[in-house]
DNA sequence: AACTCTTTAGTCGCG
DNA sequence: CTAAAGAGTT
């Protein structure tokens, strides 16, 4: 019954919920998103009588879209079939393998992840010669990809300076390899789609006649690209659904455009956004911090949270001298919470860049305190898993390059440097893949013939069987699983190795499709969560990008210093200042009950001491909401450099000169040599040591490492 | 081909 | 400092 479904929403929820048209739900953190998100999807198929066929859902994360479908059955006595619910990347997946021939794509395209990207990159730049200190295969990794993101291709880009122009034309070269070696890359999964929809009319009414509502998750994380690629899937009589908080855009810089969401409002006719302001997570005070916080940013749509929780506790905000102690104090913290019969798990540590975690890490391994650390390396990018994977695309197609290399010599079967520039040249020459230039001229090589008897040996046994078997073969006949049973530390990598198969079966039993090709993009689209201890209790760390949409009972925020956040090469970004306090927002939002936030006077990063002034933000929560843990109230924080280097002018306050002009000095390469100037501010600030042998020397402040002497 | 030494770079990171 | 990639050596 309908009005079971609707039951216990406030009244804002059942306007979003019930929305007649195309609207715009601005989604406060804790207010209830995905409940809207799936009680509307469930209402429409309900009440208004739509069927599953004419619904797409679209998400950022694969555990988004996991996590509707989940609630969505919980529901719905109805199957969820004929919906469509899943990534912008999956979906797009999707329609390019129902439509590859429009799409002008083999059959059994291959996606390329990010890894993959970078070396068919560099693979591409050394068959052309390119000098990759000028043009570094990460940059154009990157600049390829922003313009895909941008809808651009390379005839497309303009390129006014000759470093831009050749990058161009390397962005079309390498869509040129891809294209030749029927690979697709992240970027080009929706730039294609996007293609195909915009070119093919027929295709396109198809699915926009199909498709009567679109509901669109974390619309503020939306791309330029794809916004149109939505608007392109919607037609005249498609109601579109989009929920957002524009508080919460993090990710400007991997191409989120927030802007979207005024965008889509002018071009829909929308008034005014539906708003969800009522939070069912926090306490008031741990609110009125992130309101007071957030209210600083000018760019903004505008909302203000609010909750009937009550009050709560204040928020503890504790100064240490150095990174250790502040780990130590953190430690001392969870203790108590531990004793006062918190679990660990509801506990989570939250900073703003990785390398914050190891301090922390050390301390809790010290105390004897189980962590999970999140974002480390995934499942199906792991080194091994990744060579089992390409002897499995060889399986699907011999002619994969990118798959080819990675395994022709591993585990090692004597095909060298030497014999690959053969086959290389004899590829090129002969306008081939590798792998024909292989079968080919393979008798020259005796390690490279086996390689090829070893492929084929492994397709035709694999032809039959079922995915689990197939990977099971793989990781027998290839020799990984004996080549990691000889190495010492490979005692993982044989246990990922077989939960490889874990993973075979597990998506067979899934997915309606249990093709080897299926499996690829599944490895390649879903990195993968297969962690091990995952559901342990044990404290969470992470950093505040990966926290968000996540929630604890106790948050701690660490690293509340200037130049680490708000990080200082956000500072230097246009509108970087407003994206770090919409990450402090994210931060803050995260605690139900308990927040604690820290900073160090000293740190020591990338193995130098840094001196940081307190973070601006911690002065933007309003005093009476915090209360200091340090016994005295804190001297003032920017005291001990000045003092340690008396008569010297800082270039900035927030770092302090290590040495005097004067001083003599040693440097592990050069030796000893006297300080003889400085130049540059913040990251480029350099120091300059005259050397008695070599002379004088400039070096990154930030980097270098000097010994007094 | 395997191993070791040197060099380099370092914000956040979904698919 | 540290991890990873590249260069150089045996």
């Amino acid at each position: 019954m309908p009005a079971d479904l609707l039951e216990g929403l406030n009244p804002d929820q059942l306007a979003a919920v019930t929305a007649p048209g195309s609207a715009l739900v601005l989604a406060g953190a804790g207010s209830g998103k995905t409940r809207v998100l799936t009680t509307r999807i469930a209402w429409l198929v309900q009440n208004a009588q739509v069927s599953p066929m004419g619904l797409l859902a679209v998400t950022f994360t694969n555990k988004a879209a996991k996590e509707m479908l989940t609630r969505l059955s919980a529901m719905l006595p109805i199957n969820t079939r004929g919906m469509w619910v899943g990534t912008f990347h999956g979906l797009c997946n999707r329609l390019l393998r129902a439509h590859h021939r429009d799409a002008g794509l083999p059959q059994l395209f291959q996606i390329l992840d990010s890894a993959d990207q970078l070396s068919a990159i560099k693979r591409l730049m050394k068959a052309l010669n390119v000098d990759t200190d000028k043009y570094e295969p990460r940059k154009l990794q990157h600049f390829i990809n922003m313009n895909k993101e941008a809808g651009l291709r390379a005839d497309k880009v303009e390129a006014w300076d000759p470093y831009t122009r050749r990058l161009t034309e390397l962005f079309g070269e390498y869509d040129g390899q891809c294209h030749r070696e029927g690979v697709v890359d992240f970027a080009e999964l929706l730039l294609r789609s996007y293609e195909l929809l915009s070119r093919n009319a027929l295709l396109r009414e198809h699915y926009q006649t199909r498709f009567r509502h679109i509901l669109v998750d974390e619309f503020q994380d939306t791309s330029k690209l794809q916004y149109a690629w939505l608007q392109l899937l919607a037609g005249p009589d498609t109601t579109l659904f989009a929920v957002g908080d524009d508080d919460q855009s993090i990710y400007a810089f991997r191409g989120a455009d927030v802007g979207n969401m005024g965008v889509f409002m002018r071009d829909l006719g929308i008034e005014a956004p539906i708003k969800l302001t009522q939070n069912y997570r926090s306490h008031s005070t741990i609110l009125d911090a992130a309101n007071a916080v957030i209210s600083r940013n000018e760019n903004r749509l505008g909302k203000d949270l609010w909750t009937d929780a009550g009050v709560g506790e204040q928020i503890r905000h504790y100064q240490a001298n150095d990174d250790r102690e502040e780990a130590g104090f953190v430690v001392e913290a969870i203790r108590e919470l531990y004793r006062e019969g918190l679990g660990y798990s509801d506990i989570a540590i939250l900073y703003r860049s990785n390398a914050q975690s190891r301090a922390i890490e050390h301390a809790l391994f010290t105390a004897g305190l189980p962590y999970r650390v999140y974002g480390g390396q995934r499942f199906f990018e792991r080194a091994e898993i990744k060579h089992a994977l390409a002897y499995m695309r060889l399986i699907a197609n011999p002619e994969d390059d990118n798959a080819l290399l990675r395994v022709v010599n591993f585990p090692t079967r004597g095909v060298g440097a030497r014999t690959l520039e053969l086959l290389d040249a004899a590829a090129r020459q002969g306008g081939m893949p590798l792998w024909q230039a292989a079968c080919a001229g393979g008798g020259k090589n005796k390690g490279l013939a086996g390689f090829v008897t070893l492929i084929e040996a492994m397709r035709a046994e694999a032809s039959d069987l079922p995915l689990p078997e197939v990977a099971e073969i793989v990781v027998e006949r290839s020799g990984l699983l004996a080549h990691y049973r000889a190495e010492k530390e490979g005692e993982s990598r044989i246990e990922n190795l077989n939960e490889l198969t874990n993973a075979a079966l597990a998506f067979a039993q899934e997915s309606d499709d249990h093709s080897l090709t299926a499996f690829l993009a599944h490895a390649a689209l879903e990195a993968g969560d297969h962690e091990a201890g995952a559901s342990a209790d044990a404290v969470q760390l992470m950093t505040v990008h990966a926290a968000k949409g996540l929630e604890f009972h106790t948050v701690f925020i660490t690293g509340l210093e200037e130049g680490l956040f708000p990080h200082e090469n956000a500072l230097s970004e246009v509108d970087g200042l407003e994206e770090e306090r919409r990450l402090m927002y994210v931060a803050l939002t995260r605690a139900r009950r308990r927040l604690f936030i820290s900073h160090a006077q000293m740190r020591m990063l990338h193995g130098q001491p840094r001196y940081g002034l307190p973070s601006r933000f911690l002065e933007e929560i309003p005093a009476a909401l915090v209360h200091s843990l340090n016994r005295r109230p804190a001297a003032p924080a920017y005291a001990a450099p000045a003092a340690r280097s008396p008569g010297v002018q800082p270039p900035q306050p927030s770092r302090n000169l290590p040495h005097k002009i004067g001083a003599r000095v040693s440097h592990a390469r050069y030796g000893e040599g006297v300080v003889s100037g400085y130049q540059g501010q913040g990251t480029e600030a350099e120091i300059r040591i005259a050397f008695p042998k070599v002379g004088d020397k400039w070096f990154l402040l930030d980097y270098v490492k000097l010994t007094a002497c």
